[in-house]
DNA sequence: TTGTACGCGTTATCAG
DNA sequence: CTGATAACGCGTACAA
């Protein structure tokens, strides 16, 4: 058949009923004889059709059934981030209840050069999908302007660790009260030269050292950084370009290369940038724990780190994911929904120890 | 303002123009003389109007932008596989330029108990959501269903790793030609003693011996197994109930237990069982490769597997997801996409070796 | 270049 | 339990 697909109103006609009575035997919201459903099923069936067009019923209805969440990153990358993919899971069942989809977004879309001979054409974002409802997993400065847009089109919106301002449910942790335990723990035992390896500073920060006028825009970063200071004021701190082994390993050469500033313990901010510090300390031929401490941050499993346990704060990943997704549910019911700040539990693993006497 | 949000029609009144002048405005499709542009974007952010409303625009269109990706498991999990991640970042690149977005979506909806007192609802799912394609990402029986669900719906779709059957464009790989290169291997280093780790034989599959009259409906896990035995006809078979290290660990344990039958190489499906199953060689007492060989599948990086350094067969996982993408966007311009298959490529790594000599 | 008219496919609402 | 009515907010022929 080449003509149009069925709509609502074919299968009511063929089925004898008002349109109404069809929509109704498809939404369920009335009760319905069931002669009058039979027809109206077997006329739908008849004509092939399945069901009400999502795009009109979302139109009538108000309401599309999707949350946007948004990344800054290229989506990909997203889920190289273990902590991101938990959070991911904790989202998708906080949001199970009032069954939304969850849709892919990024913040600031690539500069797309024309494809493929079609003319330049609006990539669709934040302005243009059909969402009830969206998630920032914040950090960058994207995430302000992002924020203004979706606030702007006057849709519910909740900020997993960035600084909302307003009015805006926030889901984070106690980064900097977490941060400050781990470096208690290292105070404790003795330690006094210790280091910091960072997360980014900023959107698109490069790795090196922070110094007294680095500006720190990404909140995680500073507040954590903030925690080790509290303990530990003269560190120095060094801030990777992303949570990645391989950029824990870069900042551990450069941290220790200098054999008379190098820390006794090493402070990271995430457990893969702590995974990537362990190996840089021994490929300086030191040991762990006992020439060097390290702890890390998140409470991840990194696979294959073994012998090594790390001493980290274990984080509730999953459980901020959820808080979010019940977040966006709340509010999509109408009620106000409350910022959550979840809370770390401090782990010992046996990266942390007394380090070495001096001669 | 307790009253309802601004329209285009409201923002065209203010500016004094007609409905349609605004809209151009705002699409572009149409030249727009610069005075009257400036009126109606004045008018509109004198009303706070940011924009079409998204709903009413896909309704009208027949476009919602939103190409769905339906995983069968639940989606957290799905972003722990390396790969299937590499595949969502050449999916989001791949439909980049037709400015789609991603819905994540569960083929068969979990049975969500009534929560939070609400009246039970109709959880959305491939049948409710304003899709303009979809990709399934195959394997389980599940499959079948979710196809012919979007296929009633008339949604182009794709498949990825497995079968789609009628002309539904597939992008999969050589898998079984991928494994027959892997055994070949083996059996040129002398190998005669194999076992192969299989990906799991069906959803919902505990992990255990395959046997002659195990159903294996999952494709890949089929064909790969097929590559092996073109090779080992005897070779046995113990499928894990997931691609983790974890489920590695647990099969190469089974399969290293029986010192009578202990096999000289292990051909596992995924690079992440192969990691289980050297841990597994390792725990026994046995090296690898010197007395036990394992191969891998995938290619992918894992994390501290050094110094290991898996023979595998690499396979273009973000070129699958964007061809995927690709496919999608050019169904959606009307046109036909064909199926692809990608190969993959054999890498010796230091995880194989000829057998020990035997007394 | 701008305006007119209409319909995209549904679903609330309310009366019967 | 069923039906008539009226939007939902917009895009786009087509005419002016």
């Amino acid at each position: 058949m080449s003509t149009r697909r069925a709509t609502i109103a074919d299968v009511a006609r063929e089925a004898g009923v008002s349109p109404s009575t069809a929509s109704v035997v498809f939404s369920g919201k009335t009760p319905v004889s069931d002669a009058t459903r039979r027809r109206v099923l077997d006329a739908a069936s008849a004509l092939g059709y399945t069901g009400p067009d999502p795009r009109a019923a979302s139109l009538r209805r108000g309401r599309s059934g999707i949350v946007g969440v948004v990344f800054e990153e290229h989506l990909g990358t997203a889920f190289l981030d273990p902590v991101k993919t938990l959070m991911m899971d904790g989202l998708a069942d906080g949001v199970a209840p009032i069954g939304a989809g969850l849709l892919l977004l990024r913040d600031h879309e690539p500069v797309e050069a024309l494809d493929s001979g079609s003319p330049a054409r609006a990539v669709p974002t934040l302005t243009t999908a059909p969402l009830d409802a969206a998630v920032l997993i914040g950090c960058s400065g994207h995430l302000r302007e992002s924020l203004e847009t979706v606030i702007a089109r006057g849709i519910p919106v909740v900020v997993i660790e960035g600084d909302a301002g307003d009015g805006v449910p926030r889901i984070d942790l106690d980064n900097r009260e977490a941060t400050r335990q781990a470096a208690s723990h290292l105070r404790t035992l003795g330690h006094t030269e210790v280091a910091v390896v960072t997360l980014p500073a900023r959107g698109g920060w490069e790795r090196g050292w922070i110094l007294d006028d680095t500006a720190i825009t990404i909140d995680v970063t500073r507040d954590r950084l903030a925690g080790a200071l509290d303990v530990f004021p003269e560190a120095r701190a060094f801030a990777a370009a992303g949570s990645f082994i391989d950029e824990g390993l870069a900042a551990g050469r450069v941290i220790l290369a200098d054999p008379v500033h190098r820390p006794t313990a090493v402070i990271a901010q995430s457990d893969l940038l702590a995974a990537g510090v362990i190996r840089a300390v021994e490929e300086a031929g030191l040991r762990v724990p006992e020439d060097v401490s390290v702890t890390g941050f998140d409470g991840i499993v990194v696979d294959g780190l073994a012998p090594y346990e790390l001493t980290t704060l274990v984080q509730p990943a999953t459980d901020k994911g959820r808080a979010a997704g019940q977040a966006v549910a709340t509010m999509l019911e109408g009620a106000d929904a409350a910022s959550i700040r979840f809370t770390c539990a401090f782990r010992e693993g046996n990266t942390t120890a007394s380090p070495p006497d001096r001669d």
